[in-house]
DNA sequence: CACCTATGTTAGCCTTGTCTAACTTTTAGG
DNA sequence: CCTAAAAGTTAGACAAGGCTAACATAGGTG
């Protein structure tokens, strides 16, 4: 028996292993964020302006030089982008992969809080911060019910 | 003139300025993020067990009991716990308040992504990742929405 | 009531991602 | 072709949030 006033869990609890697997999938999603929205904004770059440099990653990032530098470091060393010093900055084809995949759930979760009657500005806003944690289940539920909401049903 | 192969914005650009502001409310999301998880935990635990331990909430979020520790010491010296040594966690009325907030922003997301045919556990544990970056204008179109499906619309 | 085990804490380390200050390289203009 | 400004990098600091190892306390039980 429970040494303290513990009790059966009831309905509403889904029972800790659970719930710590649940905070520990958003942990790791922390983590490949970085290199998400990086690759995701360098892609975005190369196709606006043909190349990606620090100086405009900074800026839309909204960091500082040294930050981009460091993270590039590491993206590189991942092997999602590739650079030579003074450069601008290349993806690699598993960053690419990677890139085209970001922009997907990007685009989908973006056009979902549209369908919902959302502004433009929140949509994007609330977005960037939500594609991280999208499941491939629930961004295909998304696909689905924003072509229903289309069809004004 | 721009100096380098760089063109005016086209319709897909929504601007540097934007997309920097974009990025960071998320990482202002980031830092409430263990703040909120922690109370939204603690008063979970009070309802179920009449109190909140380290050891349990360790155990829930998937950490070790160090890690409670130096965050619950965290969230005392911003207010939203009140404990003493060894003793068990509760919160405060700042904390309560906080909680009482992030447990209803977390039912809605819950309802929400069910109402879309989603599962449970996949449900559960994609809302405790999208949760803290919806928006209230967002988290009001995922109310209206929940009840239009529930409506079979 | 003394002690063993659960629980909790402290100390110290690591990684991530941010910053500022100072230095280097590139590049555009005169 | 030389030089100043723009862009990029390096070095070093810091806060957050994890961890392990080792120590401290509280409380139920023999």
């Amino acid at each position: 028996m429970p040494t303290h006033g513990r009790v059966t869990p009831d309905a509403t609890d889904r029972g800790a292993k659970a719930q710590a697997e649940g905070f520990a999938t958003v942990r790791q999603a922390h983590e490949s964020e970085m290199a998400e929205d990086y690759v995701e904004l360098i892609a975005e770059l190369i196709e606006l302006q043909g190349e990606a440099r620090p100086v405009d990653i900074a800026e839309r990032l909204g960091v500082k030089p040294p930050t981009v530098t460091k993270n590039i470091s590491r993206l590189k060393d991942a092997g999602l982008v590739s650079r030579e010093r003074y450069r601008a900055i290349f993806l690699t084809p598993a960053g690419q992969k990677l890139a085209e995949a970001c922009r997907r759930r990007h685009r989908i979760v973006v056009a979902f809080l549209l369908s919902l009657g959302i502004d433009e500005d929140t949509a994007e806003r609330d977005a960037e911060g939500i594609e991280h944690h999208v499941s491939e289940n629930t961004l295909e539920a998304f696909e689905r019910a924003t072509s229903r909401f289309e069809k004004k049903c």
